[in-house]
RNA sequence: CGGGGCGUAGUUCAGCCCGGUUAGAAUGCCUGGUUUGGGACCAGGAGGUCGUUGGUUCGAAUCCAGCCGCCCCGACCA
């Protein structure tokens, strides 16, 4: 029935670039890494921004933009960070081109117009965040400073895919500085509850709450936290990151402020962020071999109506006259409906391309349901099919984008559930890995050396050690040391 | 960066091995008509510097070499 769609089974990731492509939310261009977000997808990556711009808000941060260079020396000045995100750096080194006497109509870089200090196209903005922020921090009066910023970064990946690793992508990101160590830990944590609270409840994909290991830690911080979600191939996926990063920036680049007792102290920091690497997971959670399956509260389209013409312009003035009601009703109640009134296409193929695009209800109106005011309406999650009366319609199709909204949840969570083993060997954590791959929790000796050759022997990382983590005495499955808690393995994104 | 694949119409691809009419098909697009409850049909039409540069040849989409680009797998990656 899908035509050109890869099924999941047969080929897992040609089926994802499939509903990108034909979903059309995105599709390759022409540089390297980097893709096009098309209208479909840009409208569904507004709606999930628009939301958490909101939660930001609600939580006391404002926004402001900072540029997308970053002078070599700002970006070098927190060792560790600058050190992570090296190898992965675009660079600008000349300002101007000229026409090449080589080869006429061609332009070459002058190499006149080297630059002095090279830029560095941020991967990240903490250098130059923090460089602003000394001018900005004097006192504690100053404090706390919660900012967010809508950018773009760009990081040179080695190997890019749609959405899950581009080396350009569009994100969010929080920088706060507080005067105390114990303040800037609240509010790494409470951002990484507003962003479970978002997956969860606004994109229906539950979310595994923990810490980083120090080996997966954020470079620059002193502790990274994290949601981890589970997708249908059984491979975790991060969906965001918060940070404490200590006083670490603070000390790079010497933002002190003077408490209230008149001595000078280097402030706290926290960074957090989540990106459009999220529309990756929320196709990877929830779609299937017919195409996307996007949740109510975010779907650039939560209702699309397809009416049906009858055979004299008498029925098609009364059908037109419903739909025009109905539309206006959806309006009203905060619907967002597409009206699908193409006459050159033919109803199944409507069907399939709407489907197609992942859109949560369909309702079908024609002669025969206007006789008895009704009219088709289905699902897209569970492609159930029911005639539903045209009397409160919109009340009745906000309920089911409810029931929709939850359901897509609970499905996502019954699979995470069934797909969480616990493994109390080596053998045991590999034939999981091999025959149910999903999450697995399992003893560790709590070293770098174990887990990284964990990793070299399985390719599964450590995706977090869950917050309020059930102690449990056992013993690690590579070195049988004695741990007091299980951590949560998977094969990753 | 290693392995594999690919580059021909908007898209998916055939043609290439074995060089030789005006480079094809399907689909999409445009016009007109008939249709419309799960991917309609008829008729007509537009659409190509065959990735690029050079070489071999009377003649290159086809053979040879270089270059460029993209995709997949791996390595890498917060």
């Amino acid at each position: 029935m899908s035509k050109g769609i890869t099924s999941r089974k047969e080929n897992y990731s040609e089926w994802y670039n499939d509903l990108v492509l034909k979903g059309g939310l995105a599709d390759y261009s022409a540089v390297r890494g980097c893709m096009v977000i098309k209208p479909y997808g840009y409208t569904l990556w507004e709606n999930m921004r628009d939301v958490l711009d909101r939660m930001f808000k609600e939580t006391g941060h404002v926004n402001a933009y900072f540029p997308l260079f970053v002078p070599k020396s700002l970006f070098e000045a927190e060792e560790k960070n600058a050190e992570g995100f090296a190898k992965e750096c675009a660079i600008v080194t000349h300002y101007r081109l000229k026409a090449d006497p080589e080869n006429p109509g061609k332009l070459m870089v002058d190499p006149e117009a080297k630059l002095e200090e090279e830029l560095v196209v941020r991967p990240t903005s903490e250098a130059i965040i923090w460089n602003t922020y000394k001018k900005w921090i004097q006192s504690y009066r100053d404090l706390p400073l919660l900012i967010n910023q809508w950018a773009n970064v760009v990081r040179w990946e080695m190997r890019t895919r749609l959405f899950l690793r581009t080396a350009e992508f569009l994100w969010q990101e929080g920088h706060t500085a507080h005067a105390t160590k114990q303040e800037a830990i609240i509010e790494a944590e409470k951002m990484l509850e507003v962003y479970a609270d978002f997956v969860e409840n606004f994109m229906a994909v539950p979310v595994i709450k923990g810490i980083k290991s120090p080996n997966e830690r954020f470079a620059g911080a002193e502790e990274t936290y994290c949601i981890e979600a589970l997708m249908q191939d059984g491979k975790a996926l991060q969906a965001g990151t918060s940070h404490f990063l200590g006083q670490n920036f603070a000390k790079a680049f010497d933002v002190k402020f003077v408490n209230k007792e008149n001595t000078e102290e280097f402030v706290w920091a926290t960074s957090w962020g989540v990106s459009t690497r999220l529309i990756g997971a929320l196709i990877m959670v929830h779609s299937d071999d017919e195409g996307l399956i996007l949740p109510p509260r975010i779907a650039p389209h939560q209702v699309v109506i397809i009416p049906l013409p009858g055979k004299t312009e008498e029925d098609n003035a009364r059908l037109n006259a419903k739909v025009k009601e109905l539309l206006s009703d959806f309006k009203t109640a905060g619907i967002r409906v597409l009206l699908d009134d193409d006459d050159m296409k033919r109803p199944g193929f409507k069907f399939a391309e709407h489907e197609l695009k992942g859109i949560p209800v369909r309702v079908v109106i024609g002669m025969r349901d206007l006789q008895n005011n009704v009219a088709e309406v289905a699902r897209r999650d569970t492609k159930v099919k029911a005639s539903l009366s045209l009397d409160n319609f919109s009340e009745s199709i906000s309920t089911l984008l409810e029931e929709i909204q939850l359901n897509m949840y609970d499905k996502a969570k019954t699979f995470r559930e069934t797909n969480i083993t616990k493994a109390d060997s080596f053998e045991a954590f590999q034939k999981s890995l091999d025959e149910q791959p999903g999450f697995i929790l399992a003893h560790w000796d709590g070293t770098a050396e174990t887990e990284d050759k964990i990793k070299e022997l399985t390719k599964a990382t450590i995706r977090c050690i869950p917050l309020n983590n059930e102690q449990e005495e056992g013993k690690c499955i590579l070195t049988g040391n004695p741990s007091s808690q299980r951590v949560l393995f998977a094969r990753a994104y």
